[in-house]
DNA sequence: ATATGTTTAACAAACGTTTGCGAAACGGTT
DNA sequence: AACCGTTTCGCAAACGTTTGTTAAACATAT
């Protein structure tokens, strides 16, 4: 239309200084008005950039995992960045399933959160030979030379460990999630190190909400005076358990989590919990993809802060 | 490597007749031997089909939205289809950056959910002339000739009232959204015409949770029998109020809501509530969009029954 | 008028596929 | 031996960009 080559226009777009500025007014006019978008499949075709993280997530749903999303989606976005999520349902057929689709999208990095049955690793070790950079997050596998970002598991159940230290407490319950899990492993080992020796502690593993609930029943029934959660998933169970017996917190029980933040401050008292932030860790992991895009060979272990935040129930 | 041409392959991958079938293992054994994966920009150029959707959403951290996204994803998948995640964190400027990001990748297709602000639908016009469909959800507007899921608002404000209303109670405190939604306004129009006159009934518009707490401490100040929250960012406050002036539910004052059934199963009692699912809705969507695909050309308004759930907080 | 330099823009190849069409190669029939 | 029908495959164009290289056009200096 404006009897100008593909390469003129193309240029003319990216505003190269070969092309005069007439020129480039008049095309860039004409593409306003006809209102042309670039088509980014043939970009990312000549360019071979694709400019798409792949992001694998047991599932969308769930309260951590919803906002390491919204972080990485957000830091993603202005960093020119798109975000093909893929849910993987804790199915490790699934799982291999989207690492192929990341891989025939050409990703130029995945985010990855292993479901807890995930085992063979050799599909990872293709992304790194194919120079394809992948931060696993959360739950990370207990392998060496690959780039993790966690929460501070050791540090957070110390807290946890030390504010009942501090509130001089007697009978502590303290409740963990799945044994074979790395994050359990550690958050316990670090509770049970840190906790101290006069207050009298059992530890249990709950699979679910309902035997967290269950555990905390008999806690009450046992007349434990604090109730220590390892995660959301727990908290939930346990605060069931205390409103049906009709427990005052902290008053006839004391409560203090690991958490996001979201679940805590649904209750009244707002439950005392140690931070770890899904959103902090979104910037983290992005953080460190981009430095692995940047070229970083070294692999780092990342691990953001937590930090008690009170709420009254202890 | 196998000195044969690009056709060939081509064909012989996708099990194409004209090629033998001693042709076709050779190359199935050497492409899997070479661990070779489809390049999807070069197939999207090609056939100009994309198999992508874009889905855009004030933000992913939110418990109606995070399982409606869930639901899109798994059909998806399922489908042979990618999800690229875009939140608009309810600005308008972001979401029409969205909408060209989406265009730019030439999306198969859009889920929307409007952000309060948006107004101007002419970019949506746009993706109607490009033909590429547009499925509004939830928060939709209030035009006509564009295609729309969404939960049966009226029916569940319905159902609420007559649950209220068969349980005899007295004085019905009744907390709503942002007026100017309308969602808000459905459900507000649909409560008020239900409820039975008898009832002594005051309706209020809380902006967040925490004007919906003020609200219920105001009311259970006023002694109302019940509290109707017209969400979950409602019933959270208002079950912060609660639990503060330490009332027994259902006792004391009962809760109803309309949630899509996370947070009322947090307390004890469960909170009674009409369930309108994110992930139902998910599922409509999806099927209305790939009706859409598949070339219907009218333009449909879909919505999800909705059910009562009891949960003995009435 | 010729040579030189600078500005401006066109040509063409390439990215990895798909697909219509044409062409070998082969077997079987007269 | 000539013909025909199948089977099997290769050629080449196309999708929409980017980018190295070349070439036209023009102005300036000799």
């Amino acid at each position: 239309m404006l009897g100008l080559s593909i390469s003129t226009i193309s240029r003319a777009l990216k505003n190269h200084p070969d092309i005069s500025e007439k020129t480039k007014q008049r095309v860039n006019e004409l593409a306003t008005a006809l209102d042309y978008e670039p088509n980014s499949n043939a970009i990312q075709l000549r360019t071979s950039k694709s400019n798409l993280f792949g992001l694998i997530v047991p599932t969308v749903s769930n309260f951590f995992y919803d906002s390491f999303i919204a972080s990485v989606e957000e830091e993603s976005r202005k960093n020119n960045y798109s975000l093909m999520i893929l849910q993987s349902g804790e199915d490790p057929a699934i799982e291999m399933q989207n690492l192929k689709l990341c891989r025939q999208n050409r990703v130029s990095g995945v985010f990855t959160c292993l479901s807890s049955h995930t085992i063979n690793m050799d599909a990872f070790t293709k992304f790194k030979d194919l120079d394809i950079p992948v931060i696993f997050f959360d739950l990370v596998p207990d392998v060496q030379g690959i780039n993790k970002v966690c929460v501070a598991d050791v540090l957070s159940a110390t807290i946890a460990a030390n504010t009942i230290n501090e509130k001089k407490k007697k009978k502590v319950w303290a409740i963990f999630g799945k044994p074979n899990l790395s994050i359990t492993k550690r958050r316990l080992e670090a509770f049970k190190n840190n906790i101290d020796d006069d207050i009298i502690t059992t530890l249990h593993h709950a699979n679910n909400t309902l035997e967290a609930e269950q555990f905390t029943t008999e806690a009450i029934k046992q007349q434990a005076d604090t109730i220590f959660c390892m995660s959301d998933e727990i908290l939930v169970g346990a605060m069931k358990a205390i409103q049906k017996a009709s427990l005052k917190i902290p008053g006839d029980i004391a409560v203090i989590a690991i958490s996001n933040g979201f679940i805590p401050k649904l209750y009244y008292p707002e439950i005392t919990y140690v931070e770890t932030s899904g959103y902090k860790l979104g910037k983290l992991a992005f953080i460190s993809m981009m430095a692995c895009i940047a070229g970083s060979t070294l692999t780092q272990e990342l691990t953001i802060e937590s930090m008690l935040i009170e709420g009254g129930s202890i």
